[in-house]
DNA sequence: ATAGGGTTAG
């Protein structure tokens, strides 16, 4: 550009700072330059013209002062084309497609040229408005504008956005080859590139062959670039045919970082981490420098593989390399990073990464989210909600579902209703979060208009939602539709078959459930870790000792899976319910670890089970030194004692756990009735209806005694007269809450009735009666398993 | 004054 008149001009001092304006390459500085020639100008009355009023309008442009570069353009009576050119080229690159169709409205046909046309449609292709580029082509061709090659490579590059783009491709090629410049490289490039996002949608019957056309343009061009390469590469690897993509990276002499990036970014996407290890390496080995998007991927590599270590280290490398390429300052390096030591359950660095980010965005926010989520913290994952500038429908899923995985039901309910009212439609994900809810507070009618809203929004074949829903109707007592459920799922995964196994275990159905584990095993599902604890729990219920065995030792010898200590731990339960005590201490003498909380859980309630009291003082000691906070101990220690009507021993126990600052957790029992929920804690005085229920109850205990009911008064925890242990014992809230269910549900229907803690023995007792006495089914859920009660019997074993 | 290739969170 030659700009030595008006250099003159201005001011002579001015001349280097001209100059230095006048260079093509943006700088920093050229900004401030623009600013000060500007200013200048404007002080003293200069008209500046032409090329240097353009060379502003695009240093404004190019630095981000599009309100500067337009009021400039606005002052000028007469803007050039290149003027013009230079704002619609800006407004494009910043989003403006509007503000961009304004100033080309706004200019003349007679003043238009083939640049201009080529800036507006490339605005359009920026967009993703396929149509308005190709409209525009055609528009420019009947004002009688010859396409150039920059035309052909702006209107392609749009044709991918387009419906029937296959045909748009070939009457484009064809229009290039007639235009002779069907041998131009950049041409056939974007016409690559074309047919590897037209393979790439949806509506594409036959991807394949849409690739194959893509890869015949790319071996009879006449010549290829590192572009070409590139682009045919990155193709196949979009179009996850990471063999062919190999093939050509292999072939390749001059590999593009962009090259490298994509064959690793395919391998990770995969799952193919180790191919992914060992390109990254041989980049590293090659001299080629590594970019944002190589440490993206293979620290996403590192993350899915957990390698901590070598995540860290990549970290390290980061940090320390220079100046010049600022990866860390990369939003999507960052989000990686977090992404890692959220996965790695390494909170504090995740928390570190989040806290240093200078730009979040949603991802970033959201991976700070699970990983709270992720590890029970949701306070912290409530703050982090709150605090979070959007949410998205992953926002709102992963929210809802870690308040329903970590005991926050209601809340999680709660949320998934607010989300619909802020006109988000939940996805699969979210309605999985919330069944997962209905199935910990048992709440069937909930769960099953959830069930219906799935079907009708058609995601009734989702995955995550069939197994909730499994999981659900296992939880709230309804095996039988738990199981219709999974026998018309059409696709099922291990977590399928996991929950199902669990539904009919956690009812007493051990035999079924042992039958169904062995069908998955016909069928080739390879069990899992969870697949085993299932089982073994089944066995445990339904007291199939020698099952169980089996099934622990094959775990270890056919499908090597390695017993942890919830495995252990089933065992225990497993053999100490069946009464054989020296079994579970051979069982635990083999364990290759020390034996934690869980072991010794399990041991002491076997011994409380069988009154086994010298074994169950010797666990209750391990676990005061192991967990002495922990009340369950206590709990069962005191009623061992009860049991056998060791009242001193009782009160000790109870002063220990004062003096130790333990306090119970206060059972409560609930049944849902007349569309909501009703809570009854023990001796209740607050649920309004409560006199109704303790007339009602009297009423029951008369026709029981008749039939051979005795209160079992050993459960009570305190000595007092018998006749206030015979009042303590019927207050418990499940008894409460079995009267209030069938003072309120309709006739002969099922009573469902959930407890936080274990159901009381004598409740136990009573609650056979009280289904032979009102000719009803009584369902109890406590904690995890289920009582069916019905004529006088109980469907489980071995539970008192 | 204008064009063609790559990345991230459940």
């Amino acid at each position: 550009m030659n700009c030595s008149n008006t250099v003159g001009a201005v001011a002579s001092r001015y001349a280097f700072l001209l100059q230095q304006l006048c260079s093509p390459r943006q700088t920093p500085l050229s900004a401030y330059l623009a600013r000060t020639v500007h200013a200048h100008a404007v002080a003293s009355g200069f008209n500046l013209r032409g090329p240097i009023l353009n060379r502003l309008i695009d240093i404004y442009c190019k630095s981000g002062r599009l309100r500067h570069a337009r009021l400039l353009f606005d002052e000028i009576p007469h803007p050039d084309i290149v003027a013009r050119t230079t704002m619609v080229t800006a407004y494009s690159a910043t989003g403006n497609v509007n503000l961009a169709r304004e100033v080309f409205g706004g200019t003349p046909k007679g003043m238009r040229d083939t640049v201009f046309y080529n800036a507006m449609i490339t605005a359009h292709s920026h967009d993703n408005d396929g149509n308005a580029a190709i409209r525009l082509f055609c528009e420019m061709q009947r004002d009688g504008f010859r396409p150039d090659n920059f035309t052909f490579t702006s209107v392609i590059s749009a044709v991918g956005l387009v419906a029937e783009s296959e045909k748009h491709c070939q009457q484009l090629h064809c229009v290039v080859v007639k235009s002779g410049t069907g041998f131009v490289t950049s041409v056939l490039n974007a016409l690559v590139s074309a047919y590897v996002k037209v393979a790439l949608s949806p509506l594409v019957a036959l991807p394949k062959s849409v690739m194959g056309s893509a890869r015949l343009l790319f071996d009879e061009m006449p010549v290829k670039d590192e572009l070409s390469w590139t682009t045919m590469i990155t193709g196949y690897v979009k179009n996850d045919d990471l063999d062919e993509a190999r093939e050509l990276f292999d072939g390749m002499e001059e590999k593009l970082v962009v090259a490298w990036n994509a064959m690793i970014s395919g391998y990770v996407h995969r799952g193919l981490l180790q191919e992914a290890f060992k390109m990254f390496k041989k980049m590293y080995l090659s001299g080629v420098q590594f970019d944002e998007f190589t440490y993206t991927s293979i620290i996403s590599a590192c993350a899915n593989a957990s390698f901590l270590l070598l995540g860290r280290q990549i970290h390290a490398y980061i940090l320390i390399s220079g100046p010049k390429p600022k990866p860390g300052l990369h939003l999507p390096v960052n989000n990686a990073l977090l992404t890692l030591y959220s996965k790695c359950a390494k909170l504090d660095d995740a928390r570190l990464v989040f806290n240093k980010m200078r730009v979040k965005d949603l991802v970033s926010w959201n991976a700070m989210l699970s990983s709270y989520v992720n590890s029970g913290r949701m306070n912290e994952a409530k703050e982090i909600f709150q605090e979070m500038p959007e949410k998205n429908l992953l926002t709102w899923a992963v929210m809802i579902a870690g308040l329903a995985q970590n005991g926050l039901g209601e809340e999680s309910l709660k949320l998934f209703n607010l989300m619909k009212l802020q006109g988000f439609q939940p996805c699969d994900y979210a309605f999985a979060g919330a069944i997962t809810s209905c199935a910990a507070l048992g709440s069937l009618k909930s769960g099953r208009q959830l069930h219906s809203q799935l079907i009708r929004l058609g995601f009734e074949c989702s995955l995550s939602a069939g197994n909730a829903l499994i999981t659900m109707y296992g939880r709230c007592g309804v095996v039988g539709d738990a199981r219709n459920l999974f026998l018309t799922m059409s696709v099922v995964d291990s977590v399928s078959w996991n929950a199902m196994i669990a539904a009919l275990g956690q009812h007493g159905h051990g035999v079924q459930a042992v039958e169904l584990f062995e069908e998955m095993l016909k069928e080739g599902i390879l069990p899992d870790r969870i697949t085993f604890l299932t089982v073994l729990s089944a066995c445990s219920h339904a007291g199939l000792v020698e099952e169980g065995h089996r099934y622990f030792d094959a775990m270890h010898d056919i499908y090597g899976i390695t017993p942890g200590e919830d495995h252990y731990a089933r065992m225990v339960d497993l053999l100490c319910r069946a009464g054989k005590f020296s079994d579970a201490n051979d069982m635990i003498g083999k364990m290759p670890f020390q034996p934690g909380p869980q072991i010794w859980e399990a041991f002491l309630a076997g011994c409380r089970n069988h009154g086994n009291m010298e074994l169950g003082i010797q666990a209750a000691e391990r676990l005061f030194e192991m967990i002495p906070q922990n009340d369950g101990t206590y709990i069962l220690l005191s009623n061992m004692y009860a049991a056998k009507g060791l009242w001193d021993n009782v009160s000790r126990v109870r002063k220990l756990m004062r003096d130790q600052g333990v306090k119970k957790e206060p059972a409560c029992s609930w049944v849902e009735a007349e569309n909501k929920f009703h809570v009854f804690m023990v001796d209740d005085t607050a649920h309004p209806e409560v006199n109704a229920v303790y007339s009602y109850l009297k009423q029951l205990v008369l026709e029981m005694r008749k039939l051979g009911y005795v209160p079992d008064t050993r459960f009570v925890l305190h000595d007092m007269e018998s006749d206030q242990k015979e009042h303590a014992i019927s207050t418990h809230s499940e008894k409460l809450a079995v009267a209030f269910g069938l003072l309120k549900l309709p006739r002969g229907a099922t009573v469902r009735v959930f407890k936080n803690l274990r159901i009381c023995g004598d409740c136990h007792n009573a609650i056979k009666y009280i289904s032979k006495v009102v000719g009803r089914e009584i369902v109890v859920r406590d904690g995890k398993r289920f009582h069916h009660f019905k004529d006088g019997e109980c469907s489980c074993r071995n539970y008192w």
